[in-house]
RNA sequence: GGUAUCGUAGCUCAGUAGGUAGAGCAACGGACUGAAAAUCCGUGUGUCGCUGGUUCGAUUCCGGCCGAUACCA
């Protein structure tokens, strides 16, 4: 236990790492440990429903230690990364209150760094607009939107990923939203925390990631996820169930695939999923890597927390 | 046991009229400020089964061996 009376800052520590790596066990016994309370930082694990597909904690767990952000969210609401830092910001002021550490843990990269760092604000865009310019690539393809970025905000035109419709639709519906450049509204401050986070990354040697990844989706399908995503099969066209483990299987319901080519898809898409993961958690030289052992990452803290530098 | 075919990347296969080889999938690396389990970009990673022979040079041609498959016994 955290000795009392220990001047340190509260903390938030954070528990990061690839799908399947093992996250939820060791942040459990890690909250456990220090008697607190898990902030999930999951995008797919905040919808309801969602359970087995996203390998949500189990009752028994989620009985262990409170949980906050999972499972939180009909599949149909909308909530996004601003959203989710204004949430958890107000949550951890509570919680500071009665904790000297909370844990957050999840795998979603852009959610922790907001939390970590914010991000900037930015107003809310009418859903016609990413419609329309939806629409106009789906039409004209890509050139016409580069075009429009580049009448509109060539600052930004110079340094996005050209190729990638998706930021380049964000980029152009901010613009033409607040009638200012996307580019102007990036200011990447960087909001100042009146707490201490420490990062933890938990990671495997890439071969046994991979085989807890197939074992885990063979289990998630005798668990049942085939009925679990056919009664989301109705909702499909959601972003929230544009997901690993659900978009294959609805592939698989319409026919287009076997039922084992599903599962194997499920396979490979998860094995990509954690790839980019790790490459969005290297990034950032604060984290700590370390195997996934309760024991391992609760004394790596016992002696981060001990030390009044941090 | 005999005959035939095959053996090339992690997998399925292509190819070299002799100059050490390339596709798909997988994998790997990266980008990413309200779609982030999304979206996008990049990269061939190889004792061409083993071993002799012919040749300046063999993955390629010839012999032997090993292995796989099919058929005949």
């Amino acid at each position: 236990m955290v000795a009392g009376g220990l001047p340190f800052k509260n903390t938030l520590i954070i528990i990061a790492g690839p799908t399947a790596v093992g996250k939820t066990s060791v942040s459990i016994d890690v909250a456990a440990h220090f008697g607190t309370e898990i902030i999930s930082a999951d995008s797919r694990q905040f919808y309801r429903g969602l359970t087995i597909g996203t390998a949500a904690p189990s009752e028994l767990q989620l009985s262990k230690v409170k949980h906050h952000f999972t499972g939180n969210l009909q599949p149909n609401e909308y909530f996004n990364v601003s959203q989710f830092e204004h949430k958890v910001i107000d949550l951890l002021k509570d919680l500071f209150k009665t904790h000297r550490v909370v844990v957050m843990s999840g795998g979603s990269g852009l959610y922790i760094k907001a939390v970590c760092e914010g991000i900037d604000e930015m107003p809310d865009i009418d859903k016609g607009l990413r419609y329309e310019l939806t629409s106009i690539y789906q039409k004209e393809g890509l050139p016409s939107l580069r075009k429009m970025l580049f009448e509109l905000d060539p600052v930004y035109a110079g340094r996005v990923d050209l190729a990638n419709p998706t930021r380049i639709i964000r980029a152009l519906e901010v613009t033409m939203q607040t009638g200012k450049p996307y580019s102007s509204h990036l200011k990447s401050a960087g909001a100042g925390r009146d707490f201490n986070i420490i990062k933890i990354a938990l990671n495997l040697p890439r071969e046994e990631l991979h085989l807890r990844i197939s074992h885990r989706v063979d289990q998630m399908i005798e668990q049942g996820l085939i009925d679990e995503a056919r009664a989301f099969y109705h909702l499909r066209h959601l972003n929230s169930l544009k997901t690993v483990g659900y978009k294959e299987l609805f592939d698989y319901f319409d026919g287009k695939i076997p039922l084992d080519e599903a599962v194997e898809k499920i396979k490979t898409n998860t094995r990509r999923y954690a790839r980019r993961q790790i490459t969005w958690f290297k990034k950032d030289k604060e984290y700590n890597w370390m195997p996934p052992q309760s024991k391992t990452v609760i004394t790596f803290l016992e002696e981060s927390l001990g030390n009044p530098l941090t």
